[in-house]
Formats: C-alpha cells, sequence, structure tokens
DNA sequence: ATGAAAGCGCTAACAG
DNA sequence: CTGTTAGCGCTTTCAT
C-alpha cells in the first residue's frame, strides 16, 4: 500500500507555500488561520499558491504546537442500547457541526473499560469530554481526567463537573402517578446494574413519593438484568415471577430503562401474563424501538436530540471561553407517552 | 477551568526524565517506547525516575514526529441501525484490544456526511479506516483517500480495498429457498435507500436464482423506505398494500435488512395482514431485536461480531506490515434463523 | 503588514 | 549500550 519513500512525493507544507508565494511562513499561517492583518492581494496570493500546490494543513503538526486537539471525547454506556446509540448519534453531529471530531468509546457498563478509555482520550489531549454513562469508580475516573479538559455529563448528573439531564425523579413521579390514576395499587420499581446508581436512586425515590402521596405502600427497588427468573429484593434472590403471583402480587411496574422493560414485556408473554390486563409495563428513555406496534410501551420521554445539543453546547462553551466557572446543571423535562403497556388500545 | 500558565506545572518530559535518570533523553525514549537494547540498572533507574515525575508520554507529540496516529476510523451508516451499533461496537472493542482508539463517525446514509467525515478523518492522520457502510459518491470518497493509509469494509464489499463481509447472494438465497419450501409462490424482494447498492442486488440476484431454479416467477426489486404507504417498483410509485393484495397477491417477502423487516410487521399489523399466514416475512442481519418474542423475525444472520473482528484483524495486518500487495476479500457464511415470521409457532 | 526565529516533545539516525 | 543531533510542520511572540 505504501509506496517507497523516495517515490512518494511528500505533501507540501507551509513552508512551500511560503516560497511558491513569495512570503514568509508566518503569513500562510496567517492566512490559513484567517487571522485578520493580512493584506488583500498577499491573501490572495497564497490562497493561489495553497491551491495549485494542494496544500492541506497538517493537523498533527497543528495539534502538536497548540498542545491541543479538536477532539471530543465521547463516552458510550453501551452501543447495543438504542438509548446510548441515539444520543451518541446527536453528539457526533453536533459536535461535528461545531468543528470538532467525536472519538466514541464503549464502555459496555465496565469500570474498567470506561478508566481505560478515558485514560487513551486523556493521553490524546481530546478537547472535552461527554459522559453519556458512568459506572462505578468514579474515583479512578477523576484521577484519570486532566483537570484542564472540560467534561460533561449528558442524560446523567454528577456534581463534579457541567451536567445535562432530565430530573430523574420527575420522570419517575409522571410514570408513577399514571399508574396510580389506573387504579394500580401495588407498583414495583425494577432496575438494574446498567443504570447508574444515582439516576436509578432519583428515580426510586420519585416513585415512592406519589405512592405514599396516594397513601400506597411502595417497596424496595428490584434488581433484575433483564435474563433469567430471578431477581434480587435488597441483595436476596427472588424469583420474578413471584412478584406478579398470588394474593400480593404487583399488578404494574416502573423500569428504569426502556430496555429493561421491553425485556420484562417478554418475560410476561412467556409466563402468559397478558399486557396490560394482568401487568401494566412503564419503562424510562422513549428509545424508538418503544413505539413498535408490537411492543407499544408507555414511557417517560427523555428528549435526547435536546440532551445531546445541549451536552455539546456545554463542553464547547467551555472550550471557547464563553463558560468559566463552577460545574452547571441543566435539568430538560421530561414527559409521559402512553401506550398500550398500559392502557389496552380501543380495539 | 484552566489554572493561570504560571501556576500550572508543565507536565514533565522526557527532559526532565532524563535529567532525574541521569541518562539522555533518547535513553528514556528507548526505555518508554520498550526498545530493547538498554541495560538492565538503566532501565530501571529510567523507570524510577518515570514514576517519581509521574511522567506520562505525550501523545501528540509521538504522532507529530512519526506523522502516524494509533487512531482508526470508523465510519458507521447510522447508529440508530442496530446492526450498525453492534458492528461498530466490536469493531472498538477488537480495535482497543490491539492498542487502536476507534475514532466512529456516522455517516446517516448521507454520502455528503461520509465525505466530509473521510476528511476529517484523513485530515486527522487516523493510521486506518475500516467502512461499515459507503453510500453514493464512491468517487469523491476515493478522492479523499490517502492512499498510503489502509482501509477495509466490514459487512460490505468494495473491490478496491480489503472487505470482510458475507455473501450477499448466499444469504439471500437461504431466505429465498426457506420461503420456496414453505409453498410460496410470489415472493417478494424490497430494499431500500439505506442498503447498499451492491449488498442489495446481490441479495436481489441470489433470490431471483432461487426463484429460477424453482420454475417460478421472480420480479423486479420493490424499493420502500419503511414509512409510509408508497413503494416504488422500477421507478414507479406503486402502494404498498397493493402487493399484497387480490389475486397476483405475494404471499412472501423478503427484505433488504431486518430494520426493514420490522417495519413491514408493523405494515402488516396495521393492515390487519396476518404474519405468517397471510404474509410471510424475511429479514436479513439477524440483529438482536429481531429475536424479540414479539418481533421473533425469521433472518439471514451475519456473524456480526466476526465481521467485526476480521475487519480490524486486516487493517491491523496492513499496518503492521503482516499484509501487503492487492485487496483481499474475506467472506463469511450467512446462515438462516426461521421464527415466527415465516412459520407459526406451535400453539 | 510582513518576516525572523524560537520552540512544542518526541523519534530516529548516527557516533562514540 | 548510551549520547548527540537534526528535524517533524506549525504557531507565536517580537522586530521591522
Amino acid at each position: 500500500v505504501t509506496l517507497p519513500d523516495s517515490r512518494r512525493p511528500r505533501a507540501p507544507t507551509i513552508l512551500d507555500v511560503a516560497a511558491h508565494a513569495r512570503v514568509s511562513k508566518s503569513t500562510v499561517s496567517n492566512v490559513v488561520r484567517g487571522s485578520d492583518g493580512v493584506a488583500e492581494e498577499t491573501r490572495r496570493r497564497v490562497q493561489e499558491a495553497i491551491a495549485t500546490l494542494g496544500y492541506r494543513p497538517n493537523a498533527l503538526a497543528r495539534q502538536f504546537v497548540r498542545q491541543r486537539t479538536t477532539i471530543l471525547g465521547v463516552l458510550v454506556g453501551d452501543l447495543e442500547n438504542p438509548f446510548y446509540a441515539e444520543m451518541a448519534k446527536g453528539v457526533e453531529r453536533y459536535a461535528f457541526e461545531r468543528g470538532y471530531t467525536a472519538m466514541l468509546c464503549n464502555i459496555e457498563g465496565s469500570p474498567d473499560f470506561a478508566v481505560s478509555r478515558v485514560e487513551a482520550l486523556v493521553e490524546q489531549h481530546v478537547a472535552g469530554l461527554v459522559f453519556l454513562a458512568l459506572f462505578g469508580g468514579v474515583d479512578r475516573i477523576r484521577a484519570a481526567l486532566d483537570p484542564a479538559t472540560p467534561a460533561v455529563f449528558a442524560g446523567l448528573r454528577e456534581d463534579w463537573a457541567d451536567s445535562v439531564s432530565v430530573s430523574d425523579r420527575a420522570g419517575a413521579k409522571l410514570a408513577m402517578q399514571h399508574l396510580v390514576d389506573l387504579g394500580h395499587e401495588r407498583i414495583a420499581y425494577l432496575t438494574s446494574s446498567h443504570v447508574e446508581e444515582r439516576a436509578s436512586r432519583g428515580r426510586h425515590a420519585g416513585a415512592q413519593s406519589v405512592l405514599r402521596a396516594a397513601g400506597l405502600s411502595g417497596g424496595p427497588a428490584v434488581y433484575w438484568d433483564g435474563e433469567g427468573e430471578v431477581a434480587r429484593v435488597g441483595g436476596r434472590p427472588v424469583t420474578l415471577l413471584s412478584l406478579f403471583k398470588g394474593r400480593e402480587r404487583h399488578t404494574a411496574v416502573l423500569c428504569s430503562n426502556d430496555l429493561q422493560a421491553i425485556a420484562l414485556l417478554e418475560f410476561a408473554d412467556r409466563q402468559s401474563l397478558r399486557v396490560p390486563e394482568d401487568l401494566a409495563v412503564v419503562g424510562f428513555d422513549d428509545i424508538h424501538l418503544a413505539g413498535l406496534a408490537r411492543i407499544s410501551l408507555s414511557t417517560v420521554r427523555q428528549p435526547i436530540d435536546a440532551l445531546a445539543a445541549a451536552a455539546v453546547d456545554t463542553v464547547v462553551g467551555r472550550l471557547e471561553g464563553r463558560t468559566t466557572g463552577p460545574a452547571t446543571h441543566r435539568s430538560l423535562e421530561p414527559s409521559l407517552v402512553v401506550r398500550g403497556s398500559t392502557v389496552a388500545r380501543a380495539a
């Protein structure tokens, strides 16, 4: 693939352009960077030289001398989760529009992956970081971070850095109130290790508060990873099915994300539990999938595109000096999308 | 966020380490790069200095002097399509395992996006490129490419560069033979602009050959973008429904990818066409989604993880000089996954 | 408005 | 085995 060195003509440098245009390399640099204070006539000559030589600035050299890239590092929870995929897509697009290239790293829910990816990104001197997720070992992550590199959390919140997210409490409340309004009295909150701790706690708290206000009793969070028949309540294993059988059965569930809710629908189908008659299910995120007729999952919608846009805005604001000072926290509004998993469709 | 320059201590450089260890910077460089020919004792001293100073090699400087990065550029068709998301995930992981960082760019099915992303990647001097998709304007893409940067196509084939893919013909044949075996006599081939031309043609050809061999008549490819009621056959609009109604109705469809097949299931549901009784549907890719009980889509499975692994292997092979010479083309085997969209489940 | 010059931190010959 | 040296291509003062 590579030609022998002697035969491959070196790409033209700023020096070649300078010679061709009979100016100094500083002037060429000024023209290339669009700095003002270059005579119109000179600028023209330089641009002509650039064109005829086919000069392309060497990004590596620029990055080196400035000790800064125009790369935005993006930490993705798991690309297989459409929520992250959609967020990642949005972030990539907005970043590109603003002149940054996105470097997506998939941390697959693993703290070790997260740390190694952050280290790689920092080593690359990325201009900024966008976290779409964070699992475990916050200390190790923070240690790997360069304090001069702005970071923003999108779709989740950490106090020590900028963030853009929806209120987990508010979202969970919307969902819970909907279930309570439908007459459900025993409603479980299902979460999993794939959902960030803090987000999950917020959602649980929101759920509890609605239940209390309605005079109903809330239970502890139930952990279920979306496969197998066994869940955990307060660290003790219980069969998932036991939650939905017997006198004390739950008739509705709020899931901590759509993927889990869909897995629960699967489970219900296998167990011949009718949804929504025997079991109402609400998810969280509103991934596209949730809207398919065959899934038809009621869920709490996160404004994914707006989150992505705001997150990019936030880091870029720091990078361009428009924002300084302590961490900012923007909160966007969740909304409820009612579908067939809670309300039987009119036939 | 940034401390005043005077107060932020410059990160230690190779020179500081050299001074501290009382050796020359070349020796430090040799130790850092793991080059042999360094006395054990010296190596120890240097490593100690590195540790006490907390020295971290400056990747930007290295990249600059070598005029090469360890970044792999990855062109993704559309992250919202789980097929690409799963591929991207695999590529990122395998690349990282081999010491490369992946830079994912989403081209969203647009030629302009593709060109601009490739330009950005080339400007960054990525070590290699992995194309998971390619839409239109191949010439513009090739023009933007640096001939010294190896590129590989994963999941699709282009003759002018390395590729790893499954045979579209073989895959389509598996699917078609399945439908023919089930007794279907009028089977449509549905494709869309989101599927690469070449792949789509291969799948259509495979489908046709099975139909001919069975003495059945194949038709032209039907274009449908997954939404709306209107499709196009040979450039002329027809209502999608007309394909499935009347005496000449098709009783089965082979779709060019799973996402389209799922959209077709939606359509069928809306039109009260029963699947598989009135209409059998086969997809292509076998994204996870296809296996959900509520979707249960029969499909042609592409070995996504193997494709990703092989693709990374291929570029890395070029980069490390293990492969030279003309473009290589690896072909992996597709397989058929039969589910409820073609065969009614036993009750 | 333009030019001269000093690096940025590292690699890679080449000498010793 | 270790040190010396010459850049890589660009940005950025600082003179002119």
